[in-house]
DNA sequence: TAGATTGTTAATCGATTAACAATC
DNA sequence: TAGATTGTTAATCGATTAACAATC
């Protein structure tokens, strides 16, 4: 069962922004906030905060708002960026490598424990103290080490079947990098599917930027 | 004055999906859809697509439903990804290289023609068919060709500096990897923000895998 | 205690879904 | 014409905002 079952995505997404906002805050000294001034920096309601937090908990104290590093605390817990899912990256191209040296995965709940990519000129390479391995020991790699989730960063025509056998092999979230609604593919299992869409994202902006400068 | 002042943000990054659909159903060779057909594949219901496409107008028949190539140029002139606005990347570590060599800027309704970077030793490197220029260059760059959008692909500290020094110099949209909010900075002035926040949908997977895995 | 600010309920707003008349 | 499916209006649902009693 879910610990927070009734939790809508919008309060979900708004989680890691609070739990940022609150590590700057940190960063600078502040010890304590009010729902009201956290809403001006962070650019939502002050009820929206309220209403979020409450969600999960009573967190503030009436007459003195929230200790900034409790409220951290709690939100780190929530999201469970203190574990260390044991996670895999597959596809080592451009964007897979750039997610490897450039973003944390431990501190945002999981632990990088191999790379895989089908390209022999690659495979064999250390990438972020990890040498790249062969996509075809993906499978004894999982029965080994029981990967928690992936980071997929292989071509679109691939998705579908890395997916697949992953999903085999017990993986239960992806970050998914390519252009499949991986979400679609597994509404009914329990899979978890984070779709990152930085093509969609581009034109997004394409759409936004025209509506400003065409008159 | 905006081309379509009444849509939604909801309703404009749905856009991008149905244009990326409608590419599908193209190489599939499908000529016609109706909008159920299209929901059971993009996972929409009937009802929202004929509802998000009738903000800009109708382009479907009674009885008959979509033409596929009609409706896929339609959304891609509502997008303008037939565009050639001149952006430019502002960072060039491992995730701007990944977006020029992995993404096309082009077909996305923009055209890249110029990457900058402050260290010494990327300086002059060839990407993507351009050599990484100083980022002190970058005003007179501005000044000459007059980029409209800029990928931010810089460290968080230095976010609001560049951002700052971009628009001034006339850029009027951010693809944002940053996890400084711009949009907040430029609510009032007419600046398009596209924040793309890796880390936060990091989390975010964190959190739906525990909401999953643990009993 | 008095002032401040939460937690929480009620009101509003917007987005999604359902229904159906219009029409190809 | 009859069948199918849109465009569009009305109903529902969910998310955000406002309000205020509880309480630190």
């Amino acid at each position: 069962m879910a610990k927070y079952p009734g939790v809508s995505m919008m309060v979900t997404r708004r989680l890691p922004r609070y739990y940022r906002c609150l590590e700057d805050l940190i960063q600078k000294g502040v010890e304590r906030i009010s729902s009201r001034e956290f809403a001006q920096i962070i650019g939502f309601t002050a009820s929206q905060i309220r209403q979020d937090l409450n969600c999960f908990g009573g967190f503030g104290q009436q007459g003195y708002g929230y200790n900034v590093s409790v409220l951290y605390q709690e939100i780190g817990r929530i999201l469970s960026v203190d574990r260390e899912y044991p996670a895999i990256l597959v596809g080592a191209g451009n964007l897979g490598l750039a997610l490897v040296n450039h973003m944390g995965f431990q501190q945002k709940g999981f632990k990088l424990t191999g790379i895989f990519d089908k390209n022999p000129s690659i495979i064999g390479k250390i990438v972020g103290g990890w040498p790249v391995c062969d996509v075809e020991e993906m499978g004894a790699f999982c029965k080994a080490h029981k990967p928690v989730a992936a980071a997929l960063c292989v071509p679109d025509s691939a998705a579908l079947e890395v997916a697949e056998r992953l999903v085999r092999n017990g993986v239960r979230g992806f970050w998914n990098f390519t252009h499949h609604d991986l979400s679609l593919l597994y509404k009914q299992e329990d899979v978890a599917v984070e779709n990152v869409y930085l093509g969609d994202s581009l034109m997004t902006l394409t759409f936004l930027v025209t509506e400003l400068i065409e008159e």
